[in-house]
DNA sequence: TTGTAAGCGTTATCAG
DNA sequence: CTGATAACGCTTACAA
């Protein structure tokens, strides 16, 4: 398959490679009517697609930007990437998608790959742990987004959920219901990634605010595989609390999974409240109450940043946004104390 | 922000570039050790960053494919991208990702980018509608595989599921089981959406050779937005099935809000088998009964398939690639007219 | 209004 | 083992 190149329009059109560059870059102002015609026709003929990548070396732009994420079967990042795409879509940008699993090795991979590739900009859901490789780009103005975890210490545009005030959502709206022994579900808090420490923590402020007790044995934070584990334990002794907070999509699926094995009934015996809307949440039964974070808005804010970058690299203030999450109010959590006829919610 | 290139770092190392080339080849075979480390400090101290857009040029491969979805929120599409950036990841390629959103005139388009950005391969998840430009690629011989839906008189590699079995698998699973009145619900079948019209058919088709009724009534073929509506006349007239088959995520949502909204018991009063494994099947009340698509080794397959293309261009036989769908037996679909107590499953 | 020529940062082909 | 030098396909002054 003999590539065409613009050097084939030229000759067949019998003009000038420029002349052709000129017409591609739609500058006809200063051409006749007969070279364009001409030029039209030669590209038909030939069917002559232009070759970007050359003329991204000379022009040092790509319109390709990376989106790093870290889980790229969260329900968030589906979302997230959504956003983007049409963003760019709208720009006339493209999107390289890459998935870090979590991995720093992988993540710092991914961020020299794609900028030899020339990327013009890069949105990281970072794994947190590459502050060095974070830095570095900040200090050369490599445009630069985080979005869902930000990264102390490193000055880039973070697109975040304002998740102190999720978790408080989630604790006032049992408080104001009655219930008091209220637990979390959640990974290990670790340092590096923000977002669930501040949930672990609004959540611990929150009940301290609410006045209610503190118990360690509520605080279910263990690795995704063991909180089944970890559930089972406190139901086998009898200490369940009355109400649980899954600060995410995924615990919630592990809570819901216990409480089906055993039989328990929602909200009577277990209230439940998670952050993240999952699509299935009114259809399920009962109904489920979350806390939805606009993932839409924040792709979008996002790429909007971004470009913000991309189109003037100097001057620009790395800022943090904080998304203000949405209490969806269902059938998982109601007043506490109430004996109500059995009801398909 | 002065780039560094090998120019710089040929002058600092005190060779050519042609040299440090080599380097970055790997091709030390014929380095000398000291000119090898020379090279490798100047890098370090330059922090020098290959431009891969360069050596793109060069070479005419840029080590990146391009996928184009019709639905980047469907299920399978979000399972089947996660197979192939893991598939791409390993063989050091990148993804570039494009919603067409169903949209033929979109799909055009970015077909038309993809390509002018030189990437060395596309799967698609076809809107159907391109027929000429997908069979100007197979002419090509430009690397290009189908998935999920294929395109009839397009010669490409296709990787699809078997439709009409995962159809048959629902039907007679519900006619073992003492079901008589099944429908289905699905979008308007389409000539030029295959899945669609296959499962539709097969549904039909496995309905006659079990001897059942095949009831026009219980064909729900409308957009997913009117399928409420739909559901509901049925409802009120009191012909509603026994049972019911969702071809897909999308439509198993409708069926399910539907049900919810009308509080109608499954299995009891509606058997429900769906295609799709959607995650919360297993936490559902009851469990759901689904025909799962074998979406990582279609994922998999597609990126295995791409990559032999793009190994050999010349004699690549195309082939389209059925995969059998799995069915997971829940709780949404039981004996018929059996008396049993009230249970969870 | 159109053509010439010099890049863009690599790789590849040959000499040396 | 290393270095010139010519591509790769396009853009962009600068001439004409």
């Amino acid at each position: 398959m003999k590539k065409v190149t613009m050097a084939d329009v030229a000759k067949l059109a019998n003009v000038s490679k420029s002349t052709v560059s000129q017409y591609l870059n739609k500058r006809y102002e200063y051409m006749s009517e007969e070279t364009r015609k001409r030029i039209a026709r030669a590209i038909e003929e030939l069917g002559y697609q232009p070759n970007i990548i050359a003329r991204s070396l000379k022009q040092k732009t790509t319109m390709t930007i990376g989106v790093i994420v870290f889980n790229i079967l969260h329900m968030l990042t589906t979302q997230v990437l959504h956003a983007i795409e049409e963003a760019c879509q709208e720009r006339g940008f493209h999107v390289i998608v890459s998935n870090s699993d979590d991995d720093p090795e992988k993540e710092r991979k991914y961020i020299e790959m794609l900028r030899a590739k020339q990327v013009d900009g890069l949105i990281i859901f970072p794994t947190g742990k590459n502050a060095d490789v974070y830095q570095k780009m900040v200090e050369e103005r490599f445009p630069l987004v985080f979005i869902d975890r930000m990264v102390p210490g490193v000055k880039a545009d973070a697109i975040l959920l304002d998740n102190q005030k999720a978790a408080a959502l989630a604790v006032e709206y049992f408080a104001e219901r009655g219930y008091k022994r209220i637990g979390v579900v959640a990974p290990p808090p670790v340092s590096h990634i923000i977002p669930r420490m501040e949930r672990i923590e609004g959540f611990r402020q929150a009940l301290a605010k609410k006045g209610l007790p503190i118990v360690d044995d509520y605080f279910i934070t263990t690795e995704i595989p063991y909180i089944q584990n970890e559930l089972a334990r406190l139901f086998a002794s009898g200490r369940l609390p009355e109400a649980l907070f899954a600060i995410n999509d995924l615990t919630l699926m592990e809570v819901l999974y216990f409480i089906k094995g055993n039989h328990i009934k929602i909200p009577d015996e277990l209230a439940i409240i998670s952050i993240d809307d999952v699509p299935f949440a009114h259809v399920y039964t009962p109904t489920l109450t979350t806390i939805a974070q606009p993932t839409f808005a924040m792709g979008k804010k996002a790429a909007e940043r971004l470009f913000l970058q991309i189109a003037k690299k100097s001057e620009h203030q790395p800022q943090i946004f904080r998304f203000s999450p949405t209490f969806i109010e269902r059938g998982s959590a109601k007043e506490k104390n109430v004996i109500r006829k059995r009801e398909v919610t």
